[in-house]
DNA sequence: CTCGGTTCCTGGCCGC
DNA sequence: TGCGGCCAGGAACCGA
């Protein structure tokens, strides 16, 4: 699933690709794509013209600054589980579950391609903070390769949650980017359990787990984003980073590091794979 | 206010 | 082989 490292792989990509092009139309395939404006008829319209100036990542969010106008207006996206961004000529075949199409001048498309339909596009109009449409941003933490996310900060996060850990880290407004699998890897690398109550953890654990995090998602990035799911850069490119997961997906399986089995519990919904051995 | 459960959706997979 | 049902999960929403 998209998380902070995919998203960013995906913006890397839209950088180098979609900047500087003007808008020349498009096409909404599935309206409920459209989360903003309520009326999908002006979508396209409001586009039509404009360029990217840049693409901003927050969280697992991407942000397409928009140009020319006098005050900026915004392209919104959110991958959520299965969406792709994929740049394209305008001639290649329709994948099955394309959403939206956004034409570019020289036949050149930028599709959204999204299996599941969880997937989030909104335009934010000129003179309107983006948190007042986008209203996800509004509530989302500090991003990990934040200057600003130390230990004071996680520790602040974490010390106003009851909650156990693993639950706490997938709630975006504690720490922004994670998703399941870099949750579960970033507590294997710093030897936590999932199910510790974060009123539980010392601050030599959460220095531990600040590391941790931004240790794994840079080298997910490293890596060009996950194998696991349908994760896909703008050019249509798998990712490398799941074949050496510590523990997600590896139920039953031996772990890398003391070769006991390692374990699959749920919490809160969601499926937590850990080492019991190596994990406190 | 906080937090867990439910929901949205499709396709892969498991067991019979 | 075919098919029903379960499972995957990001975040909004609902209700305790």
């Amino acid at each position: 699933m998209p998380e902070l490292p995919e998203v960013e792989i995906v913006r890397r990509g839209l950088n180098q690709f979609t900047l500087h092009q003007e808008i020349t139309g498009g096409d909404v395939l599935l309206n409920r794509t459209i989360a903003h404006p309520i009326s999908v008829d002006q979508f396209i319209p409001h586009l039509t013209g404009s360029a990217i100036a840049t693409w901003h990542r927050r969280g697992k969010y991407l942000l397409a600054e928009l140009t020319p106008s006098p005050q900026t207006h915004w392209l919104g996206v959110h991958l959520r589980m299965t969406g792709q961004l994929l740049w394209l000529h305008q001639d290649q075949p329709l994948q099955k579950h394309t959403r939206l199409r956004l034409y570019f001048q020289h036949q050149q498309e930028l599709r959204f391609v999204d299996q599941r339909t969880f997937g989030k596009i909104w335009y934010v109009p000129p003179h309107l903070p983006v948190e007042t449409i986008i209203t996800g941003l509004a509530k989302l933490a500090l991003d990990p390769f934040s200057p600003l996310f130390t230990l004071e900060y996680l520790a602040h996060q974490l010390q106003k949650s009851r909650r156990l850990i693993k639950t706490a880290l997938l709630d975006q407004s504690i720490v922004a980017g994670l998703g399941n699998i870099y949750a579960d890897e970033a507590l294997f690398k710093s030897r936590i359990l999932p199910t510790t109550p974060c009123a539980d953890l010392q601050s030599q654990q959460i220095e531990s787990l600040r590391t941790a995090i931004i240790e794994v998602l840079s080298a997910s990035i490293a890596a060009g984003g996950t194998t696991f799911s349908n994760f896909l850069n703008v050019t249509g490119i798998n990712g490398n980073y799941g074949n050496d997961a510590w523990v997600y997906n590896r139920a039953s399986q031996p772990c890398r590091v003391c070769g006991n089995l390692i374990e699959r519990i749920k919490l809160a919904g969601r499926s937590s794979h850990f080492c019991s051995h190596c994990q406190k």
